[in-house]
RNA sequence: GCAGCUGUAGCUUAACUGGAUAGAGCAUUCGGCUACGAACCGAAAGGUUGGGGGUUCAAGUCCCUUCAGCUGCACCA
C-alpha cells in the first residue's frame, strides 16, 4: 500500500485542475519532521501561482473539500473513506497535513516485511547488470596504514549494497605492484639488504629501506633518476629485478591477507597495475590512431583543454617508460572486455580526482562503446590525517590498521570480561572491528577526518557496537519469550503507541534507504539509518513491556522485535559488520 | 596563480528534489537497574549554519562575493 499515492489521488480530485498533475502532486508530498504535524504533509504555496490565491486559503479550502467528499458531516475533521486510511486533514499555515491510521501504518508495515522475511531489504533492481568496484588496492611493500581503511571499509560496503540490489558485482583490487616507488625499493634493496632480516616483519624492513632511499632521491637527483631506469628495466623483464618484485609482492600479499581476513573482505581479482604492463601499448597504439597523442617535452600527452581540462594527461614518459595512468587505461580497456560491466565504481581518495576526470576523459577516445565510459565512476573521499598532521610512509609517521584493529580487539575483550558470553575470543573480534568499521562508514565520505584513537575505540553512543547490543538485545528478547516467526497472527492495535510507530515507520523505508545510499554511492546513510533503528528500538524496550501474560501483546511486540533484529542484521551486513549471539 | 572540496553547539556531525520550531552522539549537569541485558533509557543546558550581499512566498541547502582549512595542477601512485 502507498500512501503517498492514496493521498496525492485525493489531493488531485478535490483541486481538479488540469495544469496539475497527479504525478507532480506525488512529488511536492512531504513527511513532516515534527510528528504532530501528521504522517504526510502537501505544501500548497507552489500551488499559489497557478491558483492565484494565498496558500493557506488553498489549503484551507482543500482540507473542506476532501472533509466533504469524505463525510456527509461537513463540520468534522475526520474522514470516513471506505478504508478509513486517511483518519484527519489539518490545515496549518499553507500546508496540508495528513494523519494516516496507525493500525493501517502499522499493517502495511508488517505485509511488506512478511513478504521477504529474513530477506528484508533485497531488491532485484540491478537485474541482468554488472558493476566493478576498485577499492583497497595498497602499494606492495609499504604497511597497510589507517589511510587505507577507508576505501576498503567503504568499497566492501558498496559492493555488498550493490549485490543486496540485486547488481553482479566484481570486487578489484587494484595492487600497486608496479612503476617508479617499486624501483625505489628494488634499489634501496640493492644498496642495504643485507642488512635486513625480512623473515620477520618484513613490510616494517621494507618501508624502512623504502624511507632511506627516498631521503637518497631527495638529496641525489641521480639516485632518482636511476630509479626510473630500473623501473624500465623491471618492466623490460629484467631477471634480477623480476625476481625481487616477486618476493616482495608475496611478504606482501601475506600482511594484506591477514587484515582482509580480519576485516571480512574479499576480493575477486588480485589484477594490479603490473598486470596491465603488456596491455598499455594497445593503448598507446589506439590514441595515435585517432590523432590524441601529441609530444611534450619528449612525452606523449593527451591534450584535454577541448573538455575543459587544463593538465594534459601523460601516457608515455620521455624515457619511454609506462606511468599510472596509462596502466589504468588499460585496465578500462581489459575490464571492459572481461566483464562487460555497467558500471566501474573506484573508491580512491579525492587527491585524485584530476587523475580520474582525465582518465575518464581519455578513455573516451580509447573507441569504446559509450556503455563503458559514461559507467565509469570516481567514489572519493576526504583524507585521514593524524593529529600532527599528514601521513606519509616516506617519512614514517602513520598508523598502522593492524595495530588498530588490536587494540579496538583487546578494548573490547577488557570489557567482555565482565560479561557472562561464551567465546570471549570471538565476540571481542567482531565488536572490536564492528566499531572500526562503522567509524569509517558513519560520517559522508567526503569529510577529512583527524585520526582519533580514543573515537575509534569509542562503544558508547553512535557506534557500531551500540547498534550490535540492540540487535543482541533482541535476540535474547526473542529467545527468552520463545518466538515463533511463523505465528504471524498479530493484532496491530497493541503496536500504536508512539515508540512502536515511529520504530514501524523506520523499518518500513529500509529499502528506500539502501536505495538511496546505492545511488549515492553514500554507505553513511545506511550507517545512520541503522543507529536511528537501533535507538528506536532501544526506546521502544524501554517503555514497553514485551514478555508479557498477555500472549496477544507479547506477540505483537515480539513480532516488532523480530523485524527489527532481522532490519539490523540485514543492515549491518551490508556495511560489512558482524553480529555476535551475545555480547 | 588556476581549479576542486570542506566550513553547522566546546568536540564529531545530520537535514529527501529549497519547506514548518536546524536533528543526533560525545563531553557537562540531573534522574532511572527486585520487567525482557545499564555497551542502555529519560531530562537539562548548549546554534546569528564562517562573514557579507542576492534570488524566492520560503535559504544550512541555489547564485555572487569574501575569509579560513584541505587537496590537485607533467614524467610518483
Amino acid at each position: 500500500m502507498d500512501f503517498k499515492e492514496i493521498i496525492s489521488e485525493i489531493i488531485f480530485q478535490a483541486l481538479n485542475n488540469t495544469e496539475i498533475s497527479k504525478e507532480e502532486i506525488k512529488n511536492y508530498i512531504e513527511i513532516p519532521k515534527e510528528e504532530e504535524k501528521g504522517d504526510y504533509a502537501f505544501p500548497c504555496f507552489r500551488l499559489a501561482k497557478i491558483l492565484k490565491q494565498a496558500p493557506n486559503m488553498i489549503a484551507d479550502n482543500l482540507k473542506e473539500k476532501i472533509v466533504n467528499s469524505n463525510n456527509a458531516n461537513a463540520t468534522s475533521n475526520e474522514i470516513n473513506g471506505n478504508q478509513s486510511i486517511i483518519e484527519k486533514v489539518e490545515s496549518i499555515s499553507g500546508y496540508l497535513n495528513f494523519f494516516v491510521s496507525k493500525a493501517k501504518i502499522v499493517e502495511n508495515a508488517i505485509d511488506k516485511f512478511n513478504k521477504q522475511k529474513e530477506d528484508y531489504g533485497k531488491l532485484d533492481l540491478g537485474e541482468g547488470k554488472t558493476i566493478l568496484v576498485e577499492y583497497s588496492s595498497p602499494n606492495i611493500a609499504k604497511p597497510f596504514h589507517i589511510g587505507h581503511l577507508k576505501t576498503t571499509i567503504i568499497g566492501n560496503s558498496l559492493k555488498n549494497i550493490y549485490k543486496n540490489c540485486g547488481f553482479k558485482t566484481i570486487s578489484l583490487n587494484h595492487l600497486g605492484d608496479y612503476g617508479t616507488q617499486f624501483a625505489k625499493l628494488i634499489e634501496g634493496y640493492k644498496r642495504w639488504g643485507k642488512e635486513y632480516d625480512l623473515s620477520e616483519n618484513p613490510i616494517d624492513k621494507l618501508s624502512e629501506i623504502y624511507k632511506r632511499i627516498n631521503e637518497l632521491c631527495e638529496e641525489d637527483e641521480k639516485v632518482l633518476e636511476e630509479c626510473r631506469e630500473t623501473f624500465k628495466k623491471l618492466e623490460e623483464g629484467d631477471e634480477y629485478c623480476v625476481n625481487l618484485w616477486n618476493e616482495f609482492k608475496d611478504l606482501s600479499m601475506k600482511e594484506f591477507e591477514r587484515i582482509y581476513d580480519l576485516l571480512n573482505v574479499k576480493f575477486d581479482s588480485y589484477n594490479g597495475e603490473s598486470f596491465y604492463s603488456d596491455k598499455m601499448q594497445e593503448v598507446i597504439d589506439i590514441l595515435n590512431k585517432n590523432g590524441k597523442l601529441t609530444d611534450s617535452q619528449g612525452a606523449k600527452v593527451v591534450d584535454l583543454e577541448d573538455v575543459g581540462i587544463k593538465a594534459p594527461c601523460i601516457i608515455q614518459k620521455a624515457n619511454g617508460s609506462s606511468i599510472y595512468a596509462t596502466r589504468d587505461l588499460a585496465a578500462i580497456l581489459y575490464r571492459a572486455r572481461t566483464y562487460d560491466f555497467d558500471k566501474c565504481i573506484y573508491v580512491v581518495g579525492e587527491e585524485q580526482n584530476l587523475h580520474f576526470k582525465q582518465i575518464f576523459a581519455v578513455a573516451k577516445y580509447l573507441d569504446l562503446d559509450e556503455k563503458y565510459t559514461n559507467g565509469l565512476i570516481h567514489v572519493s573521499y576526504g583524507m585521514i590525517m593524524l593529529p600532527e598532521g599528514k601521513m606519509s610512509t616516506r617519512k614514517g609517521n602513520f598508523v598502522k590498521v593492524e595495530d588498530l584493529l588490536d587494540e579496538a580487539i583487546s578494548k573490547s575483550k577488557e570489557i567482555m570480561q565482565e560479561k557472562n558470553v561464551e567465546d570471549k575470543e570471538k565476540v571481542a573480534k567482531q565488536v572490536g572491528i564492528g566499531a572500526v568499521i562503522f567509524e569509517d562508514l558513519k560520517e559522508s565520505r567526503i569529510k577529512n577526518q583527524v585520526f582519533d584513537l580514543a573515537e575509534a575505540l569509542n562503544f558508547n553512543g553512535e557506534t557500531g557496537p551500540y547498534i550490535q547490543y540492540m540487535t543482541v538485545r533482541t535476540k535474547s528478547v526473542l529467545e527468552k519469550a520463545e518466538f515463533n516467526p511463523n505465528d504471524v497472527n498479530i493484532n496491530v492495535n497493541i503496536l500504536t503507541d508512539d515508540d512502536s510507530i515511529r520504530l514501524i515507520k523506520l523499518i518500513e523505508k529500509f529499502d528506500k534507504i539502501i536505495i538511496n545510499s546505492m545511488e549515492k554511492n553514500e554507505p553513511s546513510i545506511l550507517a545512520r539509518y541503522s543507529i536511528d533503528v537501533a535507538s528506536a528500538y532501544s526506546s521502544f524496550y524501554n517503555e514497553n513491556k514485551i514478555i508479557s501474560d498477555d500472549k496477544e501483546s507479547q506477540n505483537a511486540r515480539c513480532y516488532l522485535t523480530y523485524m527489527t533484529k532481522v532490519t539490523l542484521i540485514n543492515a549491518l551486513k551490508l556495511l560489512g559488520i558482524e553480529v555476535p549471539d551475545k555480547m
